[in-house]
DNA sequence: TTAATTGTTTAGAACCTACTAAACATATTA
DNA sequence: TAATATGTTTAGTAGGTTCTAAACAATTAA
């Protein structure tokens, strides 16, 4: 191959795996897919493991990571036995609507906890001393606050899933 | 203190600590920031250091991170020598700040490293072998399918920003 | 000026994550 | 059936991050 475009290449997989690695994703993630997505025809494990000089061990995983979110399809190729792989074209939504679910589920996690607390805090009530119930007010006032944040982010998800784009809006693949 | 208040307190120090870590910030940035968010009134160093247990070389480092990006504030109480802190109370602002800057960064990088390879590809043109020409057009082609996705961020990042509530919506403090 | 108080920096320890190499499981061919 | 080809799982390791303890710097008090 030209070294040039080899360079090119290169380069291209080092800022794809630096972007997954910023966005909390496995570098090796981002340079699958990268490689994927500048081939033009699919690519078996071995080839990748071969560019990418990592182990197969470490390919399998993440390609299956890939794989498991619909960034990636598993395609067959004639007269080979090994599983090839390319990339699917609607990256953007699958990495939206990820970073979406993700936030879902942390607030979702956060605010189930702090409805634990605020039970916590009623269930001990009456046995609070004055100034007991003074500082349980405070915590209660908080709690409360952070509750309210529940609404702001279910609009601000209800943003992004419509900003998220249709599929056929980004074509791809000649 | 009353245990069951104590632990109330503890529940949500955890809790917002494993939400800082979810957003990729440390855990005891969240942590600090839980504990002064409770307190209604301004802690030093050392409350915060005997509260959590950790090392006062940790929280020095990790409470001045919550001081540069806006989160708390420096506050100076009477008669003590001591730096104490409070909690800001737009911290959704700052936070959503924080990953929209972060992103446009990110997206920044990855825009300016995708435009060199282009200026690569072009320069080398010249001397390319008819099938070297064939990659480089795929390359090309697939990097300006990336550089298409910049506008497609920039809407979404103009729709976090007016999503930002504005400070007096959310009023605190007693 | 010395001693005490307080915050910051740093060297090393503890911990965690991601990787490799090798063993393993499974399917295919001979 | 044995031999080969292929993907997955795992034990151990390497590298990076974050923490602590202690040294350090700077300020205040005696």
């Amino acid at each position: 191959m030209n070294p040039e475009l080899e360079k090119v290449r290169d380069s291209f997989i080092e800022t794809m795996g630096q972007l997954s690695m910023s966005l909390g994703l496995s570098q090796v993630v981002g340079q699958l897919y990268a490689l994927l997505y500048l081939s033009n025809k699919p690519l078996s494990l071995d080839d990748m493991v071969e560019i990418l000089e990592i182990s197969k061990g470490n390919a399998s995983v993440n390609i299956r990571e890939l794989e498991r979110w619909g960034a990636v399809r598993r395609v067959w190729v004639k007269g080979s036995r090994r599983d090839h792989y390319e990339s699917e074209s609607d990256v953007l939504k699958v990495v939206l609507n990820r970073l979406k679910d993700g936030l879902q589920r942390r607030i979702n996690n956060t605010m189930d906890a702090i409805g634990k607390m605020s039970e916590l805090i009623n269930e001990g009530k009456k046995e609070f001393s004055a100034t007991e119930k003074k500082t349980a007010m405070i915590y209660i006032e908080r709690l409360n606050e952070i509750k309210e944040f529940r609404s702001v982010i279910r609009g601000f998800l209800r943003n992004v899933s419509e900003f998220i784009p249709e599929k056929d809006k980004l074509q791809r693949r000649s």
